[in-house]
DNA sequence: ACAAATTTAGAACAATTGTTCTAAATTTGT
DNA sequence: ACAAATTTAGAACAATTGTTCTAAATTTGT
């Protein structure tokens, strides 16, 4: 692991632990042992770690959606499958979950990332949705407008479910998988037969 | 309108406008045409400026909630009451809601706050369910964990819509109130009769 | 009307921040 | 082995920030 590789998990660990509002390229830094002259030589901008980790984030969520290919499985293995692997990538990259607005104004290229991902989800989502409604696992009645508001208010759960923990959940001890399983599948139940 | 009065006023019209991140003390005092020892003098800390907006936002949702005490109206009617009026305080202390995470681990007393005031509303929801679904209005057959989890997935959606809009609808012109009210009926159509 | 309390502006402070610059140390390619 | 390229540490810079201090201005109560 390179210098710029150690920065970038350094820098993930230290925002997923302390959030955005405090921590300082200094801190970051100091805390990995190498000096601040140093890690602005890798990155000139604090906005580059953070635009770098966003870019794995992405790349993260790109190999799940390819995963499922394998057609022929149940709905609920597949939901299964996605959930888990959603919840993976919620928790490694917390901060930006947590801070996504302050982060989508501060650097506006990866608001202009998002924005593609989820025209991108949404579309395969909507298809998988109607292709399992075929096989007579998801209610099929549902006209395509109401599906994609679906899909609208699952995103909504599914990218701030990780916020709402954060305040509500963790100072409970609640076990952070657990809930969003549980909370995903809220969402789903009405929808599946 | 006294000094006091107008910090909070404009505090909340500049964090609205540019968020938390960038905003300070001084860009607030300049912007009202006052000093910035003034500005401290009314508010030594800026997380007084911004936990006395929060106790605003409060005090709204006390006096929503209490508004509906007239029973006997249809749960339509009701709902879209409460749709209403969450949005009216959604959009008007709008920062604090894009930026939640990151105000309650700078402020924990604002996060406390939150934890109580989700707790009541809580009780209050799934109590007025059970009433109208008595009355044939909600579904009946739902087992009261269940109902727990609507609800903790309502006030997610309702709770951050408000981000989702801000990175995704914003830019697209969308009209807000009528995105918010569609997003909720969305969350509640499969539980209507 | 006038003493006491409150409010205000502006200077000052102390700490911090992201970033740049420079020179030394280290690594790489041949 | 040695020149060139890369990496590193640490000083330095310039700007900013929240907050405090002081003295003047204004308001309030009697």
């Amino acid at each position: 692991m390179n210098t710029k590789e150690k920065i970038i998990s350094e820098a993930l660990k230290i925002y997923n632990r302390d959030g955005i509002r405090t921590v300082t390229t200094r801190q970051i830094a100091q805390e990995m042992g190498i000096s601040a002259g140093n890690l602005h030589y890798h990155f000139k901008h604090t906005e580059d770690i953070i635009f770098h980790i966003f870019q794995l984030l992405e790349a993260g969520y790109e190999k799940m959606i390819l995963l499922p290919e394998k057609r022929g499985v149940s709905f609920q293995q597949l939901l299964d499958g996605f959930i888990q692997g959603s919840y993976v990538l919620i928790d490694k990259y917390r901060f930006i979950f947590e801070n996504f607005v302050e982060i989508c104004n501060w650097i506006p290229r990866i608001a202009e990332s998002y924005r593609r991902l989820v025209e991108q989800r949404e579309g395969q989502l909507v298809s998988l949705f109607m292709y399992y409604a075929d096989g007579g696992m998801f209610r099929s009645e549902i006209p395509l407008l109401n599906l994609k508001r679906f899909v609208r208010q699952l995103f909504i759960v599914s990218d701030f479910w990780s916020s709402s923990y954060a305040v509500l959940g963790r100072q409970q001890g609640i076990d952070p998988f657990e809930d969003y399983r549980q909370t995903i599948h809220t969402a789903f139940y009405p929808y599946l037969l």
